[in-house]
Order: structure tokens, then C-alpha cells, then sequence
RNA sequence: AGCAGCGUAGCUUAAAGGUAAAGCACCAGCCUCAUAAGCUGGCGCAUACGGGUUCGACUCCCGUCGCUGCUACCA
């Protein structure tokens, strides 16, 4: 009856976040996306590994460590207590942390450094320009305002610099990189990110620079202390640092024995370049397999303008949290954006979703069935297997196909769908209790038909929990809990529901004679904020 | 400026030539097992604008307006 296929691998990555400042939101983001996506893995029985971390290199960290009077190290563990922080009110369940300040991070860069070098793609070249500081960048002369001022830090005159930098040759690349968008067309998602990425490699691609002269904080070239390694040789590496287990030397062949290669990285649009580009040119010439794919997520806006500090309109994580909870965060931005597109935070918007699904669809299904059991049933689920349900019962048949449709959903990242698709089966369960009428058919004595009602009723809300678990965990555990399950969505390693998916995301997996615990709401309703006043601004 | 994409009911989205759909919000009716939840119905008289192709266009073509993204080193 062993029904354990052979572990498959999953490992996949959020970006590492640059730890200039407090995380917000735009941070939270991915990572909730990818925790989903981790926990459905898991939940199918793979053997999971999920990656985050941050990248604490550059001279803006430097300068905000200064500038609060801190080391550049104790500003970065700082501001990295911060991400953990968050990520655990947020109930991720990330497997390895990368800091791209681990001594061990460090020899993976020196050895993956000189293997790209090895392969003769790193040349010392000069560069002479103009160059902002506080873009860390060379400038052209018609991206500087009067006066020589950098065109985004007007208040930051622009240095001439002539310095020798070290790049690595992308050119040689090109048409490797065009081959691998040929063949693999799921490399680069979703399309119009590929397109993008299709377009920009069509016009050929120039040779960049890896390293910088007066940058201290960050790794030296190895055979050139005075240069010091300059992001993408640095910063992409992390995703292998974390590969290498904890007991393990760091080494590359450590790093990519057992995870390589990585199946997901998951990143913003903003670096969506240097992950579909730089990224696989570097590791062809590192002579190292290719990630399977590279999924650029889209923005979000809040109340349909872009965030930002001169707006004042940022999202606090750390307070939304505080407020509605884990669940209640994820599910919205899980269910209410698509992960490949732009997606806008409405308090209203997010009150009136939750309050809908979470509280009034689900919650309140669940607390009128188990009601009715304790009621109708004397506390324990009927005597019934799936068997005992016709098959034209209507939420047998969405039941049926509803494991198959949110797996397809959660695989191409439609969180979205897949929360949709679920919905259907909890908002038929509502209309089939309607129709049926429990009460009534239990003042008439029907106790056969009370008994099938409810049980395709809590089947059905059986299998939405499960389905839905990588969304919603903590929700999810309290409504297994009061179907009378000791599963808990939260312990990852439990033997209990992994391995099994193929038997639990299917309708009918309810045990009969179990006995359920005592209702209570799962989720309280909220109350719409209070209405800001807005005064005509015209 | 060039290239690409988008613009559907108050909101979020569906519908890739054939009567424009769903959820939320709002209103009414019904039910009572339930978190004033649920069910039914209604409202909203929605395809940015202007042309064109077609028997027929949200869908294809052209133009206008608006928004977004990309156009190399934005950690």
C-alpha cells in the first residue's frame, strides 16, 4: 500500500534583500509567495529547500552603518534580526538563511571567482567617467544635470573617476544565452518578462564590470586585494552558499552535490536582468548547470499609487501583521494579486475579502456544519465513506477535480487560481446546505440523508483546508483541529500529511466515527478601518 | 524618442469573431444549522476614444488619449 514515490527535489529562492533598510512590504511579498509555494511542495511530498537571506555588501550599507554610528557587520545583523523577525510573524518556513557576510559565503565567491576565471572570462580593463556615489554607478554626460550633478541625486555632484574595474566578458554569451531562451521557453516567466529580457539580449550584449576600487565593504578580488568584488559576483552567490549544508565545507562541489540545480528563483522585476542574463552567463562559463526557471513577480501600490517615503504611503509588514495576523496578510496578497502582475493593497479592499472568504464562506461553513453534527450527529462523524455519496452529488464532482485543478494552479504560481478554484467548492457547500436543509430533514427523521449532507459537507471542507494549507496554515490546522484531525500545517517534518498527498488532496479522504471538537469561529470579522477623511483635493 | 504590453460594471478580474461573465460592494426577498452568517433575485443600463475589415469585433487592422514596462551595470 506504500504510496511514496521517490523524493523528488525542490529548492527554490527569494531574492536575497538588500539590508540597507527595515524590510517592508515589497519584501514580504515574494517571500509569503514562495512559502506557499515551499509548503505545497512539501504538502505533495517533495523534499523541499527553501532559500532566503541578504545581501549586505556595498557602500550604501556602509554609509547607513555610518551614518547610525555602526559597524557596517553590526549594522547588517541588525537589520537582518529585523527580516527574521518578520519572516516568523509571517509564518515563513524558510530551510537555509544566506548572508553574503558568512565567512562561508566569502570562499564560495573566492572559488566560483576563480572558476569564471579559469575559463578566461574576467579581464582588467579601464573605465573612466563620470560616476555618482550615490548610485555607485558611472554615469553618461547626458544622464548629469547643470552643473555635473547626478540626474537622480541632484544634491550629489558626480566624481570623475578613471579606474581600472575588472568585467567579465557577457559577450561571449550571447547566442549561448539566446540558445538557452530557445530551448527552455519556461526559463524566463511570465512572458512578458521574457519578452522583455528576449528583446534586451537581441541588442547585444556588452562586457560589465565585477569589481570596484575604493569600495571597502565587500570581498577583495583574490588576486587584487585593491579591487573588491562588486555585486553580481557576489550577491548571486549566495543562493549556493545556502545550498552547502551547515556540517559541510563550504565548497562549490558541496554547494551543488545535493540542491543544484536551483528548480525556482524567485525575484522582483527590478532584477529580473541579472537573474535571466548575467546569471546563467556566468555560471556557463563556471561550467555549472542552469536553474530550471526564473519567475519575476510584479509591484504592488497602495491604493493604487506607487509606495515610496516621500509619499508616505508605505506599507509597515510588521504592523499589518499585528493587526489581522499571518493568515489574514498572506491570503490577501496570495489570492488577490496575481504573482506575475502589478497588484494594488486597499485596506477596504482587504477587509472586505477576508471578511467574504475567510470569515463568512469558510469560517461560518465550518462552524454551521460542525454545529449541525454536534446537533444532528451527537458530536461524531457519520458512519460514511465517499462510497456512500452518489456521484451526481454536486460537490463530489467539483471535489473530484479539485486537487488535480489547484495543483496545476500552485505549480505555474497562479496562488490566485488556486485560492479560486478552492473557493468554488466552499461556496457550492454553503448553496448545497441551503438546498438540503439539515434542519428540516431532521425534524422529518431523515437521518440517513442529515448524515450524507453533512458528511459530503465536511469532506468538502476537509479538502479545502488541505488545499489551501500553503495559503492560510495556522487557518487551516484550526479547521483540521475541529474536524477532529491532530495535523498541524506548521510542522514540517510531520509524517502525518506528507507523502500523502495523492490520498488527502482527494474528495473523500474523511475518516468516518471521528470525533470532532468543539466549534468555535476560526476567524473573526473585521471591521472596516475607519474612514479616512478625504477632503476634495482639487 | 524607439519597442512592448495594458485600458471591460463602483472595485478586482473572465470572456483570444457569434446574445459581454464571475466575485466583492450595494438593494430586496427567503431560510434559520451558523460568525446579523447562508441562499435567491435585482441593481449596476461596463468593453478608454475615433475610424476600418466582417453578416457579426472586447477579440483583427489604423489613429488618438491615458497608464505600465524595457531600451546595460537601478545590490
Amino acid at each position: 500500500m506504500s504510496n511514496n514515490p521517490t523524493k523528488q527535489k525542490f529548492a527554490l529562492t527569494t531574492p536575497l534583500y538588500y539590508v540597507n533598510a527595515l524590510p517592508h512590504i515589497g519584501s514580504a511579498y515574494p517571500t509569503m509567495a514562495a512559502d506557499a509555494l515551499a509548503r505545497f511542495k512539501r504538502l505533495q511530498g517533495h523534499s523541499v529547500l527553501f532559500i532566503t537571506g541578504t545581501d549586505e555588501h556595498g557602500q550604501k550599507i556602509q554609509r547607513s552603518a555610518e551614518a547610525n554610528g555602526l559597524d557596517p557587520q553590526e549594522h547588517c545583523d541588525r537589520i537582518v534580526a529585523n527580516f527574521d523577525a518578520l519572516w516568523h510573524k509571517l509564518n515563513i518556513q524558510y530551510d537555509r538563511f544566506s548572508r553574503t557576510t558568512s565567512e562561508r559565503h566569502h570562499a564560495i565567491v573566492r572559488e566560483f571567482f576563480e572558476r569564471v576565471k579559469a575559463s578566461g572570462d574576467i579581464y582588467l580593463d579601464r573605465q573612466q567617467g563620470w560616476y555618482c556615489v550615490a548610485c555607485e554607478e558611472f554615469k553618461e554626460k547626458r544622464e548629469l544635470v547643470e552643473g555635473g550633478y547626478c540626474g537622480i541625486h541632484t544634491n550629489k555632484k558626480a566624481e570623475w573617476r578613471d579606474e581600472e574595474n575588472y568585467f567579465f566578458k557577457l559577450s561571449k554569451y550571447q547566442q549561448k544565452l539566446e540558445d538557452l531562451y530557445a530551448k527552455q521557453p519556461d526559463f524566463i516567466q511570465p512572458e512578458t518578462r521574457r519578452n522583455e529580457v528576449l528583446s534586451f539580449v537581441s541588442q547585444g550584449l556588452k562586457d560589465f564590470s565585477i569589481s570596484r576600487v575604493n569600495l571597502e565593504w565587500g570581498f577583495p578580488i583574490p588576486s587584487d586585494p585593491q579591487h573588491t568584488i562588486y555585486v553580481w559576483f557576489d550577491a548571486l552567490l549566495g543562493y549556493v552558499t545556502a545550498l552547502v549544508p551547515p556540517e559541510q565545507e563550504p565548497t562549490l562541489e558541496n554547494a551543488l552535490s545535493q540542491w543544484w540545480p536551483i528548480n525556482l528563483h524567485l525575484i522582483g522585476k527590478d532584477i529580473l536582468r541579472f537573474h535571466a542574463v548575467y546569471w546563467p552567463a556566468m555560471l556557463l562559463s563556471a561550467e555549472i548547470p542552469l536553474p530550471e526557471r526564473v519567475f519575476a513577480h510584479g509591484y504592488l501600490t497602495k491604493d493604487g499609487q506607487k509606495m515610496g517615503k516621500s509619499l508616505g504611503n508605505t506599507i509597515d509588514p510588521f504592523a499589518l501583521v499585528d493587526r489581522y495576523g499571518a493568515d489574514a496578510i498572506r491570503y490577501y496578497f496570495l489570492k488577490e494579486i496575481e504573482l506575475g502582475r502589478d497588484g494594488d493593497f486597499n485596506e477596504t479592499r482587504f477587509v472586505n475579502v477576508l471578511n467574504a472568504d475567510i470569515a463568512n464562506d469558510l469560517g461560518n461553513l465550518l462552524n454551521r456544519t460542525v454545529n449541525m453534527v454536534i446537533k444532528y450527529c451527537k458530536g461524531s462523524l457519520p458512519k460514511l465513506t465517499a462510497e456512500d455519496i452518489p456521484n451526481e452529488n454536486p460537490l463530489k464532482i467539483i471535489g473530484l477535480e479539485l486537487g488535480k485543478r489547484a495543483s496545476k494552479a500552485y505549480e505555474s504560481l497562479r496562488l490566485d487560481l488556486s485560492c479560486e478554484e478552492i473557493l468554488t467548492l466552499v461556496r457550492a457547500s454553503n448553496k448545497y446546505i441551503d438546498e438540503t436543509a439539515p434542519w428540516s430533514l431532521n425534524k422529518q427523521g431523515k437521518k440517513t440523508e442529515v448524515e450524507r449532507v453533512l458528511y459530503a459537507v465536511l469532506e468538502s471542507i476537509r479538502l479545502s483546508a488541505y488545499l489551501l494549507s500553503p495559503i492560510i496554515p495556522n487557518l487551516s490546522t484550526d479547521i483540521y483541529q475541529q474536524l477532529g484531525f491532530s495535523i498541524d500545517f506548521n510542522d514540517r517534518n510531520s509524517k502525518d500529511y506528507s507523502s500523502v498527498f495523492e490520498q488527502h488532496s482527494q474528495w473523500g479522504n474523511l475518516p468516518a466515527n471521528q470525533n470532532l471538537n468543539k466549534p468555535r469561529p476560526i476567524f473573526a470579522k473585521l471591521e472596516q478601518p475607519e474612514k479616512e477623511d478625504k477632503s476634495v483635493p482639487l
